[in-house]
DNA sequence: TTACCTTTGGCT
DNA sequence: GCCAAAGGTAAA
């Protein structure tokens, strides 16, 4: 007679579970927490997440209704995935319904029912005839040398997916061509959680440690099987990767498996590979590039424990994991960790989480460490470890400042940068140019009146984009023809106003006309595949000179590049988000990175009309370790995070006034130990033709930050302005701008 | 958030 | 008096 009641989380944004009655005829087997169950919710059905099965229930019998079905399939949750997601919502105070909406696979949030296709593998063919298949295989070498590596790749391993291979950077045809030749076949996936064996590791790859390198391993090592948090701190090339290998080796050792989480464009081909050659173990991905039965194949194999390596962006982080041992979050500062909408969660902070709940170690690594990591480092709650030899004797890229005020400037370039690009250029070298602003430029106005192109719904000017003879608006994105003469004196001059990467992509053809000139930014990259293409070009030396946004600063590396210059920071120094110049410093060490190895170092430019400002000046002096405890001391002394919490309310309507009376009415309480900033208008106050308002509440501990969030969301529903705006919650924010 | 119910306001 | 749009609110 036990298990009548159940308490669900129903995919709406409600704070609360819903408590439903289970008919006779579903008691038995005995529902458990983690299910899945179709019930009616209001006028339709949805699919809920049984949250408890406690015999008792404070609700209105009358109000309560019966389950429908049960989902009675393979996909429940476990009961630890269930406390963890629950944690998560707690720590957000974000729905919990929505909490898992966005955890499970898309194919588990509908109702029908999942038609089970067991997840397939590659593998070679068992062969009879022995000689005349290591004859097509020689063949193959000479003649289609692609087949061959993915045929290879293949062998290596007992099992891959499409999904990998795909991510290797192979396709269809190619491995069309070899099961037709019959040298692979597909078969199903095991189901059997995976047990290590020696031959599993790949001896052959592994390199020799450092004394560095060996110490963060060891300690590493030995704290598996505890929760404790490790910030391995390293520029590019100093050989954390390697430092990662050695810590999964000796997870996946004990059948323990792995969770790596990367930035959205970490997961390249390359850093696939470096794992898949080190390690013939099954692993599962968890990308944008999947569809939704590949999702949920990964989500399977995760849970059943096939998979013994699991790689994906900040979502995979909710993923079932069946024996996890060690998470990893490679690149820890960068901002693609951070969901910007709906649940706001930190994909770092969200691992961490995971760790101490499951009791097991997380290494976080970066360059260019997020000061909230680097505080927790200083103060010893993270053990701490630095890698400052660079691998292979590779020397830094050097980071110079050019003085705009006191050049000669054609089209955004300096005398002295042109004059290096002709320099590079000349020996055969690559010069990558970042600029942050696509299209051709970022407004038009009128030479006679000085109109300016704005658009409507955001007051901001309109950016040109030339090849496409559009006025785009890069932040609601609308789009307008460009208008033959001014609106507003008749005038036919209406000229560029500014520039942009596509107007300095046609500049630098004319002035470096023997030089092939590509640029790499959302626009031109906007097929699928042409980043990849692009980027192959490059490699293949192609092109001489590259132009490109911030997505060029992420990722990838050009070993022919060795002159990298930014045209235009200036931007990033008086801005008043606190944040902006940490995200500034970042980027510029980044984008350092990108350029030179070993035997051509990389040399780094940077155009500013501020030369003597003081965080350029100690960021390029002292670096970018220097700079952060600078900026660290700064925020100890104004007590902004992390020396304290903050939570963020964000509040739009159609008019001014609806949002900000809104956020005034929530500050009319005051809050125990917590402050308010604002209510003040967002950064960009209008926009898409909403206008915006900002409320931060600031607490000196989590906790008091956490009674506060509470005190305030039981204020919401009562405001009387509640359904004349849009409100969301940020916990932790960290762009200020949104 | 969604879907339903009520109120409002334009218009024949 | 009718209908569509806008506003309000319950959801177990």
């Amino acid at each position: 007679m036990s298990n009548h009641y159940i308490q669900v989380a129903i995919p709406v944004p409600m704070r609360q579970l819903f408590t439903y009655l289970v008919p006779e005829q579903l008691q038995s087997p005995a529902i458990v927490v983690g299910e899945r169950v179709v019930v009616p919710f209001g006028a339709r059905k949805v699919i809920g997440i049984v949250m408890g099965t406690d015999a008792h229930s404070d609700v209105d019998q009358k109000k309560l209704k019966n389950i429908e079905s049960r989902l009675n399939d393979s996909f429940h949750l476990s009961q630890s995935l269930v406390d963890y997601l629950q944690l998560c919502a707690h720590y957000y105070h974000h729905p919990v319904g929505d909490v898992f909406q966005q955890a499970l696979p898309v194919l588990l949030r509908k109702i029908e029912k999942v038609t089970l296709t067991p997840p397939m593998v590659w593998q070679t063919s068992d062969f009879e005839d022995v000689d005349n298949t290591n004859d097509t295989i020689n063949k193959l070498k000479s003649k289609a040398i692609k087949q061959f590596n993915l045929y290879q790749i293949i062998k290596q391993h007992s099992g891959i997916s499409w999904a990998e291979l795909r991510t290797l950077g192979y396709n269809k045809a190619q491995l069309n061509a070899l099961h037709s030749k019959a040298l692979i076949e597909e078969v199903e996936q095991t189901t059997q959680a995976f047990t290590w064996q020696d031959s599993f590791l790949n001896q052959q790859d592994k390199l020799q440690l450092s004394t560095e390198q060996a110490i963060i391993v060891t300690a590493i090592e030995q704290s598996l099987n505890s929760f404790s948090c490790h910030l391995v701190d390293g520029v590019t090339g100093s050989g954390k990767t390697e430092v990662y290998l050695q810590a999964m080796e000796t997870v996946l050792a004990q059948s323990q498996q792995v969770l790596v989480i990367v930035p959205e464009i970490g997961l390249t081909p390359q850093t696939l590979s470096r794992f898949e050659q080190r390690f013939n173990v099954p692993v599962a991905l968890h990308h944008s590039g999947l569809n939704d039965t590949e999702r949920l194949n990964t989500w399977l194999t995760a849970q059943q424990g096939n998979a013994a390596i699991i790689i994906g962006t900040r979502s995979a982080i909710f993923s079932p994991l069946h024996n996890l041992g060690l998470i990893i979050v490679d690149e820890e500062h960068d901002s693609s960790l951070k969901q910007q909408d709906s649940f706001r969660y930190h994909g770092r902070d969200m691992a961490i989480l995971r760790a101490r709940q499951l009791n097991i170690p997380i290494v976080l690594g970066s360059a260019t460490p997020s000061f909230e990591t680097l505080q927790n480092a200083l103060s010893g709650k993270y053990n701490y470890h630095q890698l400052l030899k660079r691998a292979g004797n590779s020397s830094k890229a050097k980071i110079a400042l050019i003085d705009m005020n006191h050049q000669q400037v054609e089209f955004g370039l300096s005398g002295t940068l042109k004059h290096e690009i002709t320099q590079t250029l000349s020996r055969g070298e690559q010069v990558l140019l970042f600029l942050n602003r696509r299209g051709y430029a970022p407004a038009i106005n009128c030479k006679e009146c000085h109109w300016i192109a704005d658009c409507q719904r955001c007051d901001k000017p309109y950016t040109l984009h030339q090849k496409q003879q559009l006025l785009i608006c890069h932040h609601c994105g609308s789009q307008k023809r460009i208008p033959p003469q001014c609106p507003s004196c008749g005038s036919v001059r209406i000229v560029p106003l500014g520039q942009g990467t596509e107007q300095l992509e046609n500049r630098l053809d004319e002035l470096f006309p023997d030089a092939s000139i590509v640029r790499i930014d959302r626009d031109s990259t906007r097929k699928k595949g042409e980043l990849a293409k692009l980027l192959q070009e490059v490699s293949d030396k192609k092109h001489q000179l590259l132009v490109g946004t911030q997505m060029l600063a992420k990722g990838h590396h050009f070993p022919d590049v060795t002159l990298v210059a930014v045209l235009d920071v200036d931007g990033a120094l008086f801005s008043f988000d606190f944040r902006a110049s940490e995200q500034m410093a970042q980027l510029l060490i980044q984008v350092a990175g990108r350029a030179g190895r070993a035997s051509k170092p990389g040399k780094v430019l940077v155009q500013t009309n501020f030369v003597d400002h003081p965080l350029l000046q100690d960021l390029v002096h002292n670096g970018y370790h220097h700079f952060a405890h600078q900026a660290l001391t700064e925020r100890k002394q104004a007590l902004l995070p992390p020396f304290s919490y903050q939570a963020l309310i964000r509040a739009e309507a159609n008019y001014p006034s609806y949002p900000e009376k809104f956020l005034r009415g929530l500050t009319m309480q005051p809050l125990v130990s917590c402050e308010f900033a604002g209510p003040v208008p967002a950064a960009m106050e209008k926009k898409a033709g909403k206008f915006r308002y900002h409320l931060i509440i600031q607490a000196k501990t989590r906790k008091h930050l956490h009674g506060a969030i509470q005190q305030l969301l039981m204020q919401i529903p009562q405001s009387e302005w509640l359904n004349k705006v849009r409100w969301s919650l940020d916990v932790d924010p960290i762009d200020l701008n949104w």
